[in-house]
DNA sequence: CAAGATTGACCAATCAATCTTT
DNA sequence: AAAGATTGATTGGTCAATCTTG
């Protein structure tokens, strides 16, 4: 016979989806309220900015976002239609390509960070102190893996 | 100037993201591979079934679920056309409906339980001990709301 | 054949407009 | 006019097939 789940776990999958639900609702909200692009597009923005004037392939930019294949190439698609980056075939790889932010898209990656931050703020700080913040990391960390 | 936001609150942020859509593929996937549909449907199904042989308003549903009244709607017609609801005009408000599980969808909502329970063991309690789930759900209710 | 990447077709979510009844 | 609910049109995500190069 199978083994029951705790009632413990299922308030804790409860609160963790509404909670994240919740988040991204607010975050989402603030930006399209701004007339700013989705929370997506800033986290595609900011690790294409990092990665410098040598850009990033999306391959490895699909790690980092944690996006299938064809999430990241209907993404860079989007960014690349609306001037954010541009997208250049791979010099010594033929199959790939290399993707670079514009001075255009760094602006946009600029005006949205206010406003998530500010999101992030009224979110997390209002409601929970330093030290709740670190609690909830330490154990959502083994649970995101 | 604005306020800057904490480097904690940044990191538990990330976790709790991360933590969420890792749990939601896990689930998922797991349903998928029995050949059972989507999560939305238990959740769905389940509070139809809690509401008894009156059945449920589609707006109170809606509140239940937190789902905009649209996708209520949407959703509660795929629930019809797989034969696992019935709905009825609502006696007493002409503008309304009320919708109720059939054998069907009873059977459906039981056979998905296993496994949405079995993939909740797996992520949860795997991973993080019966305390620190009730640590998780005291703070994560006070970001829910 | 693997890896990197894209694309047509399909499904689900969203927006705005709509309809009926209160 | 507001409440309950649906729907056409669009957008975004997903699957499977495809293409090119290593």
């Amino acid at each position: 016979m199978d083994p029951n789940v705790r009632k413990n776990t299922v308030a804790a999958w409860t609160s963790l989806i509404r909670a994240s639900a919740r988040s991204l609702a607010v975050i989402e909200a603030a930006l399209a309220g701004a007339n700013l692009p989705p929370l997506s597009w800033y986290d595609a923005l900011l690790e294409i900015e990092k990665a410098g004037p040598d850009g990033i392939r999306p391959y490895v930019l699909k790690e980092r976002l944690l996006l299938p294949q064809y999430g990241t190439s209907r993404l860079l698609g989007r960014l690349a239609q609306a001037g954010y980056i541009i997208r250049t075939p791979c010099d010594g790889d033929g199959r790939g390509h290399v993707e670079k932010i514009t001075d255009e898209g760094r602006r946009m990656r600029q005006a949205m960070w206010p406003v998530y931050q500010q999101s992030l703020i009224d979110i997390f700080e209002d409601n929970i102190d330093e030290k709740e913040a670190e609690i909830l990391h330490d154990i959502l960390r083994r649970i995101a893996n």
